[in-house]
DNA sequence: TCAACACCTTAAGATTGCCTTAAAAAGAAG
DNA sequence: CTTCTTTTTAAGGCAATCTTAAGGTGTTGA
């Protein structure tokens, strides 16, 4: 993700962009108003952080020319101006956020991902050695590679990782996964723990899957 | 527009609701963490206005159940707690703000009106591979060649997209885009997911957009 | 050692859910 | 009212998935 920083001290400039980019964002940095201004739209970015003083224009009519031209970018200011008045002449100007220096850089961060994120909650993942579930996308991957498994038995895997390190009763599992809540005992499990040790090639002594004799599996990293 | 305040502080909640209401919101109150829970989930409201410290269930307990069950309403904090790690939690927990007290009203309202805004959050763009679609113009392209869709494939469509990498369950769909929300199940879902695959030159191994068997659906690059 | 038991593995039949097409119903435009 | 478009319903076909069942393998305890 392409973030662009207006920002003319040069201090400011170097402590968030080097922040950021240990995050694995890019940053581009303009140290002018009309500079900031060109960049932005000759560039799409994900993202612009705007400082509010600015040699040649200020952040704020840097906003205004954006939004006036229909720009829809995120952008936070990010600026010593801490009085209400000017907080609300920075989100009136079409700002997403407005965050007032000095600020913690943790709360920069995640008031950047705010804007960035596609309007959803955190994923649910869980992982058990190379194997990670993501609940959310409802894949499973294995060092990186997806291992493509059906419905039943995603659910009975995610049931078993939920419950990493304790110990999974066959009756229980019959219920969770199956909801079935009588007396049942086909091979319906067996069949299942066969396909995913399989898709998921672990051997008998990759002990991620354990058996345990007369009761149950459980899932150890 | 309808905003849900969830406070149990008597004197801010009357004086909010009130200020509100004399901006022309309509505004429901909930005093505890589970009476606004459920309230939000009963109705649909345009904004969510959270204390942290509720009875029943905090705050942030409230907008992880939201953000679990898909509930995209944007949700504003607004809460005593002021140190940067109670920041980050909340707005990690799905937040779209995270406002201290004490605040100015004035401010209140201005973030309010940002999280409301047509333009607010990320853009009103989605791309998928060479498909881009344009919510403002209610245009579809691929590969720079416009693709004509209905209303409701392009509503559905743009659901996928808002979603993209997320897995999109037919229940959610039928209740977004057709607005339905009791146990429904006719195909209406195949026959637009079959006509915006027509439309979109997608074959089956274009995995743009991917079918999961007894889930649903995802958009995927 | 051998029987009893639990689990593993495989394959085949049953079931389910998705795709596709066509046509009816509902809306919009002339 | 007619005609055209969009939306929804319905049904047949097909393929993926689920379940059952049966034989094989390994473990346990007499």
């Amino acid at each position: 993700m392409r973030i662009l920083l207006i920002e003319d001290e040069p201090g400011i400039a170097r402590f968030v962009k080097q922040g950021l980019e240990e995050e694995s964002f890019v940053v581009d940095v303009a140290d002018t108003g009309p500079a900031g201004l060109a960049q932005a739209l000759v560039q799409p970015y994900g993202l612009l952080l705007v400082d509010w003083m600015l040699p040649g224009l200020t952040g704020l009519e840097v906003c205004r020319q954006l939004r006036a031209q229909q720009h829809i970018t995120p952008l936070i200011f990010l600026t010593a101006k801490d009085t209400v008045a000017d907080t609300i002449e920075g989100l009136q100007a079409g700002a997403n956020d407005y965050i007032k220096k000095p600020f913690h850089f943790e709360e920069l961060l995640e008031r950047i991902r705010v804007q960035l994120r596609p309007a959803a909650g955190p994923a649910e993942r869980f992982s058990l050695g190379p194997i990670v579930l993501d609940v959310g996308t409802h894949r499973v991957h294995k060092h990186d590679e997806e291992v493509v498994l059906t419905q039943k038995e995603f659910a009975l895997l995610e049931y078993l990782l939920r419950h990493k390190g304790q110990v999974c009763y066959r009756q229980r599992i019959i219920e969770q996964v199956w909801d079935i809540h009588f007396e049942y005992n086909t091979g319906v499990i067996d069949v299942y723990m066969n396909a995913l040790r399989k898709k998921l090639t672990l051997t008998k002594d990759d002990d991620c899957l354990q058996t345990i004799r007369g009761i149950g599996y459980v899932a150890r990293d």
